[in-house]
RNA sequence: GGGUUUGUAGCUCAGUUGGCUAGAGCGCACGAUUCACAUUCGUGAGGUCGCAGGUUCAAGCCCUGCCAGACCCACCA
């Protein structure tokens, strides 16, 4: 059978993925201690993009991590029915069909867009099986699914009989386009020029770039100091306009700036934030002149009907007419509001909406966090959270597109008899949210058609999804222990979800925050469609493998900061598992050809012994052998696999190689625990990478090539897979699978305990790597040729010549009687290396820049010593430290000093 | 304007409570190589850690100021 030489990442992933999904091993076990995370759901209906590919690998990486630390343990996938992202896009594909949202009734138009996410459905969730990730998706949550919404009914309920529910008028950022109201936050500004318009007003002159606005005008304002009108204040006036006169009142407020423009503001309640604000405190009343399509109310008179823009030039016009306008600045620019998805203006409109009475909410949330009791990484974040919260106004929950949640509230229908003046009579809370009318005691009453905000709803995800307040069989999973989202998601849901979780459950949603920063693109620029520089996760999936990517994206990355995708880290990653799939190829050719010896027929498929076709197979054969294992019963989680550190008899670390990996491996466990405790994602891989590369790959297996010991190599390899697992899955358990006939599956494997090594040989191998260091140090200077090491009563190089001879490319390690040519450097050897006078002539300049650098660190060293400040006020081991590299210094200066013959 | 954050090798970035002789990947230079891997192996060059002060026995890390960039919030009618 033909040898796969590489590692072809397409050939298996699809297949190991098939294989744990079958296996039951992504379903908590049921024993140990819980632990989970909730996965961020991705829209349902779109794909997944390359900031996905950064999210889910880290909690993959958690999740395999404390699955083989034997907790129970849950990874719960979501798919976001994406309110206002999918609603657009429906939108959109109405227009096309020459319809409108206005054609149909709500319920039809929620069912239209369900099919349309049907159809579209399913993309994200294969998407997110190509990256590995290994959640429950039996648990699988879709943000409309039943028990959502019978959950945030509820919360809705309790919020309104704690009478946190208002109904209020408040200005929302309206787009006419959309026919919807937006969070502040969903609003995006941008610096534009518009004119400005300086006009003369009553007594008064000031400036305004809304001159259209002049018919929802209640008042002047003017600054409380500002002397040159204090006059006027608490007065009526007239002001002449063009529909005739009208009068505002004038009042006296900071907000007003003294020195920007005439420091006269005129106040348009209805259309203008903080105008409102000023209207609030000063009881003025609320005109609109501007409706809902964007065109102008009757209180406009003659300019009813017209769209803002053309009102603007039509009033400007007849307000020349008057002589009312003073000048115009046409270069002035002012930050305006559009809608992040049209573009259209956002027009601040007076509307009725549910709100959420939201400070009682945040300051629970806000001591929760300064008592420490949520662990923000990075750390700051959690402060920004607290002075959020202390800010954060009350939470319009209202949504105006009907793809969502509808809320459950019913208005009373008005008879002409009725004289209800208490508005909050009208309203009441009732779920029959199919019904348009419904008759309570033949009272009838008409449903609201808003939606909920998503964030209302997304805010309760920790506790819906686990069933904790139905007490569910996820309910120990809560509270979850981390939430790992991105940074631009910590006021819009994280905030959110710490506010309603502890409202809801009495405890915090989650133990710890992790926020991934965003993924730049490769120079360092915000990825966006429009400038074609979005990187599709799944190309780069299919170039390099999943596990490449995985490790190419975490590494070199930090928490919560913005950094650029690097495709050369994505190389870097393939190359690793390239790296990794041939130690194992090697590995298992010496297991193989071991076997052979005393073994005839091992097989599992009936072919006959050859561990290299085995492991290398042509896709068809390893994929039936994968696809053969892992059905629930054949995965055993039980105590006899547990990983204490099953070491054969025959398996025991004999060379100083081997007790010197053991202890490599070993410390690369402890790192790698830290880090991933710590969520340092980044310096993990950078652990797990140099320790197979460079340590097992580099040192241990070529230091086996001279005394190979299969068992021994084979409890390497496992041991570095269990190691390599949760941050490389596929290769590992392609491996594992492939070399094992056990039936086992390393992603129930159970993560190594300490190691058993000498302490004492696996000193000895750093000895011995050391003096090859050494040689190849010096052999690659010279000419290209095999040179001669002597030894003089040296017990440790006359042990491990060939080693030494083997890994340094030398013709000979000899005994002498009497050392001659090159003395070495190396610590603690009688070593020499045979060369002509000539070539060690040659040799000499090198050794004397050696010899001068060894000499300026002795110098620091010295230095640093004789200061009796250090010696006194630092600490002791660390003066200890300093001296005896002051020792080691002299020592190795004596040894250049002998070697250059001074 | 308020706040956060970044500035370390050619590029992308690490550097956890100050102990560093400042690291990694990629790139670069030189050399090697039939038999696990050219997606390889060995060796090396390359940094006054944005600038200026200060604290300390010791500063990439702490403090102050400045320069340059990014982001968030608020916002002038």
């Amino acid at each position: 059978m033909k040898l796969a030489k590489a590692y072809e990442p397409k050939t298996y992933e699809p297949a190991i993925y098939a294989l744990w999904e079958t296996s039951g091993a992504f379903a908590p076990t049921g024993k140990g201690e819980p632990y989970s995370i909730i996965m961020p759901p991705p829209n349902a209906n779109g794909n997944l993009h390359v900031g996905h590919a950064y999210m889910i690998p880290i909690e993959d990486i958690l999740t395999r991590y404390y699955r083989m630390n034997g907790r129970d343990t849950i990874w719960i996938p979501g798919a976001d029915h994406a309110g206002f992202e999918t609603w657009v896009v429906f939108e959109r594909s109405l227009e096309a069909a020459e319809k409108s949202r206005f054609d149909f009734p709500r319920e039809e138009l929620y069912k239209m867009t369900w099919d349309f996410v049907e159809q579209n459905r399913g993309n994200m969730e294969l998407q997110l099986r190509a990256l590995g990730a290994s959640c429950d998706w039996s648990n699988l949550v879709f943000t409309l699914d039943q028990k959502v919404v019978d959950r945030v009914y509820q919360t809705f309920q309790k919020l309104w009989d704690d009478k946190l529910i208002y109904r209020g008028k408040r200005l929302v950022n309206y787009c006419t386009k959309h026919q919807t109201s937006f969070a502040d936050i969903e609003v995006e500004y941008r610096e534009e020029k518009t004119p400005l318009y300086y006009i003369k007003y009553g007594p008064f002159e000031l400036a305004t770039t809304r001159p259209e606005t002049k018919f929802g005008d209640t008042a002047v304002a003017v600054h409380p100091s500002d002397k040159r009108y204090a006059k006027w204040v608490g007065q009526t006036v007239v002001i002449p306009g063009v529909n005739g006169d009208f009068e505002v009142q004038v009042v006296a407020d900071e907000m007003v700036d003294l020195n920007f423009g005439t420091g006269v503001v005129k106040i348009t309640p209805a259309h203008s934030f903080d105008d409102f604000e000023v209207a609030g405190r000063h009881n003025l009343p609320l005109k609109q002149a501007i409706d809902l399509d964007g065109k102008m109310t009757a209180v406009a008179g003659r300019f009813e009907g017209l769209p803002v823009l053309e009102a603007r030039a039509a009033v400007v016009k007849a307000m020349e007419e008057m002589g009312l306008i003073i000048k115009v600045d046409k270069n002035y620019k002012t930050r305006i509001g559009r809608c992040y998805k049209c573009g259209t203006v956002i027009e601040p409109l007076p509307m009725e909406q549910w709100f959420v009475r939201v400070q009682p909410l945040a300051q629970r949330a806000k001591q929760v966090i300064e008592n420490g009791q949520i662990k923000f990484v990075p750390a700051q974040k959690g402060r920004e959270l607290v002075r959020y919260f202390d800010e954060l106004r009350d939470w319009n929950i209202s949504r105006q597109i009907p793809w969502g949640i509808p809320i459950p509230a019913f208005r009373r229908i008005k008879k002409p008899s009725d004289d209800s003046s208490n508005a909050s009579d009208e309203w009441i809370f009732d779920t029959r949210v199919d019904k348009e009318e419904i008759d309570i005691d033949g009272v009838k009453y008409r449903r609201d058609e808003d939606t909920f905000d998503t964030w209302f709803s997304s805010g309760q995800w920790p506790f819906i999804t686990t069933e904790y307040l139905e007490k569910g069989d996820l309910a120990r999973f809560y509270p979850t222990s981390v939430m790992e989202t991105g940074v631009d998601l910590l006021r819009q849901w994280v905030a959110r979800m710490i506010m309603l979780g502890l409202y809801a459950t009495d405890d915090v949603p989650f133990r710890d925050v992790f926020f991934h920063g965003l993924v730049l693109d490769e120079h360092g620029v915000k990825m966006s469609k429009s400038k074609g520089n979005v990187i599709n996760p799944m190309d780069v999936i299919d170039e390099y493998g999943s596990d490449a990517l995985r490790i190419g994206i975490v590494m070199n990355r930090s928490a919560g900061q913005a950094q650029a995708f690097s495709t050369a880290s994505v190389v870097a990653g393939r190359n690793f598992c390239n790296k990794l799939w041939n130690i194992a190829r090697f590995i298992e050719s010496k297991i193989s050809s071991n076997r052979g010896e005393n073994s005839s027929s091992e097989s599992s498929n009936g072919n006959s012994v050859n561990g290299d076709a085995e492991m290398t197979g042509s896709p068809p054969e390893g994929h039936g052998d994968v696809m053969s294992r892992g059905s629930l019963e054949r995965i055993s989680r039980d105590e006899e696999l547990k990983f204490s550190p099953r070491l054969p008899e025959n398996a025991k670390p004999q060379t100083i190689a081997d007790h010197w990996i053991l202890r490599q491996l070993d410390d690369a466990r402890k790192q790698l625990d830290k880090h991933i405790k710590n969520y340092r994602f980044a310096e993990a891989i950078d652990t797990i990478y140099h320790v197979v590369w460079d340590d097992v790959a580099d040192w241990f297996i070529e230091a086996s090539k001279t005394t190979s010991q299969p068992e021994f190599l084979d409890y390497v390899l496992d041991v570095t897979l269990r190691l390599v697992h949760p941050f490389a899955p596929f290769v590992s358990e392609t491996i594992w699978t492939t070399v094992h006939d056990d039936e086992t599956l390393l992603i129930a494997q159970i993560w190594p305990e300490k190691l058993p090594f000498d302490q004492e040989k696996a000193g000895e191998f750093d000895q011995i790597r050391d003096l090859i260091s050494n040689l190849r140090l010096v052999t690659a200077q010279l000419p290209s040729d095999k040179y001669d090491l002597l030894y003089q009563d040296d017990p440790l190089i006359a042990e491990h010549a060939d080693l030494i001879q083997a890994l340094a490319k030398l013709q000979s390690v000899k005994s002498v009687k009497r050392g001659r040519g090159l003395r070495l450097a190396a610590a603690g050897c009688q070593a020499w290396l045979d060369l002509s006078d000539e070539l060690i002539y040659e040799h000499q300049t090198r050794l004397e820049v050696r010899l001068a650098e060894t000499r300026q660190e002795i110098a620091t060293l010295d230095k640093r010593l004789a200061s009796p400040s250090y010696t006194a006020k630092a600490p002791a081991h660390l003066v200890e430290e300093t001296r005896s590299q002051l020792k080691e210094k002299r020592a190795l200066e004596a040894r250049l000093m002998v070697e250059l013959g001074v």
